[in-house]
DNA sequence: CATGAATGAGTCTTCATTCAT
DNA sequence: CATGAATGAAGACTCATTCAT
């Protein structure tokens, strides 16, 4: 019908066309009245659905972090094993393809999410991440090996471009390079 | 003293304070007034040195990015040796110690940098660093584990902060990864 | 009464306030603050009904304007007999009359108008008319004498004010002399 | 020598490139920086040879009117015959002709022209021709056809752009036309 | 569920003007 | 004669937000 009046789905809607123009043009940058424009909608009826501009964000980031969320509780379960961390870094991969608008989103508006209620969140997260992936006691140079291998697998969204190869080849070599540095900061940690 | 007026040091007080909001609160977020204020002078004055806000972020770009551009420049002279890109990302590391605050600016506005007229010449800069670095004929593993390399120094500026140790060391360790992970896609692509 | 909140007619209050401030005070001279001010409303409240500044005097154009359109309309589809012209004439006068704000604003800043996006269209309906009126093969005094006669109808509003006599008698000797004018042009032609 | 620094006749190059601009895009849209830039000169400079904006406008004014003061003072000593008037009119196109951009100006800034001090003066100057054109005593027509010759004068700036023909060949059909209404004014006159 | 109308605070930017040098 | 540096006031415009209907 064209412009069949969607019922009910107005609030994923939102959301939608919200991540995407956060991840595209920016926090700040991006209006409500661009994103209402987008939906076909008045501004008031954003309203209806959420509090406030940063209450979007805040429920994008609820909604779509879940997963990371649940990955930490299951690392957090797992034994501290080497394989237990090859897994982990193997199911982030997987979480990044999905929640991918949202990472490039706090990727890019970095400066911007520090300001917002959810900054702290994010950090916890990020941090949680890091201490299941890395070993305390190890040295340095090895605990950097191993939040490298975390914080590399975010450099598929726009470092990578460089170098040619589709999606999906880029994504298997970013992942086995991050096993790979994992690996190598469990030996080295073994042997001393 | 107090507030003695300074002659002839406006435009460089502009940029040092503009870098620092722009890189604590993010672009966007900074207001001209604010940078005025912290200053002790007037919105009009900026306007007197720099012709748009958008300008005052493109001299910051071109006076501090000069040591990249001439790392490039220097690079592009060189043998395409290994010993050649292990120096490259000693230089590299060097000149992000110098240039932190605008590496911390376009790592964390990265959507806003992406809309202004530096955006594009950002980009350049990059791909002829991940250029020098990378054999484009290698298998891509060992690409990616070059542009990691490169990409992974920028992590010291906030993905580390969970590891604990002074910046000095954090600085070297990161290195270290680095240099290794360039070491091990040289290996494997002499051996294919 | 009083503070009554009009509902619904803003948009027209806004075309009202602004034409009688942009004729009184120019264009450039009139801001939207004052407008605001007059209406009391706040200056937000006007870029809710019109996009710019320049918008408004666009609407005011385009809905002031449509009596002089349509008598071009009617012009064009009319015999060109003297007749013809002489109706037209009559129809301009009576036109400026109800369109006498708008064309003063138009009369008194040509060089603002002439930058506005309505400056083209405004000189084709002059130019318009003036085709109606005079004959491309006419002796080029005749030409003259036909436009001098359109022309010279806006004198009334600031070149007549000289003359002492009640606006009425004005406007209809200033319409004499015109009628006078256009079919001076045609005698002469006739007989050339 | 390209730009060799003219000494002493800055201030007559202000004026000229002051009435320049301020008659092709508006007094009000003219700022002195463009002014100055196009001087090569300083703002400030601008100060040193006129306390205000408006003074250059004054300056203009003064000296540019002076050839239509002349003709005023010239015309209120003569005998008030028909062929006064009719040298007057053919005075006045060559006044025209001269203060071309005066007069342009002049005519386009209406508004603005009234708000400044030289407002009055203008209306004034306008007055005492037509005082001089017409006979208070005649019939409100033949007024109104006095008055019309000297408007319509001006109508060759813009309204003739219409008619094809060389600006020339357009001065002395204008000037023709204006001589003729005054004499039928005159006639009708008599005859009464 | 959603809109129309409006607000208050704030944005970047431009201007005419000043004054010590 | 002229400039470099600065100011205060104002400009147009945008934004997130509110609320009666």
């Amino acid at each position: 019908m064209g412009s069949t009046p969607r019922r009910g789905d107005t609030r994923q809607r939102i959301q939608d066309v919200a991540l995407e123009l956060f991840a595209e043009r920016g926090y700040e940058k991006t209006s409500l009245r661009e994103i209402a424009e987008h939906l076909e909608v008045t501004k008031a009826a954003l309203y209806y659905h959420f509090k406030t501009k940063e209450d979007i964000v805040l429920s994008l980031f609820q909604d779509l972090g879940r997963p990371l969320d649940e990955l930490i509780v299951w690392g957090e379960q797992q034994p501290r094993t080497l394989e237990t961390k090859l897994e982990l870094l193997r199911r982030y991969s997987a979480a990044l393809d999905i929640g991918e608008p949202l990472m490039r989103f706090m990727q890019e508006n970095q400066a911007t999410v520090r300001e917002l209620s959810i900054g702290q969140i994010f950090k916890n997260r990020m941090f949680a991440m890091s201490a299941l992936i890395r070993d305390p006691e190890a040295p340095m140079v090895d605990q950097v090996r191993s939040v490298t291998a975390l914080f590399s697998m975010h450099a598929r969204m726009f470092a990578l471009q460089a170098i040619e190869g589709n999606a999906e080849d880029k994504r298997k070599a970013v992942l086995e390079v991050a096993l790979d540095l994992v690996k190598q900061a469990h030996a080295s940690s073994a042997h001393g």
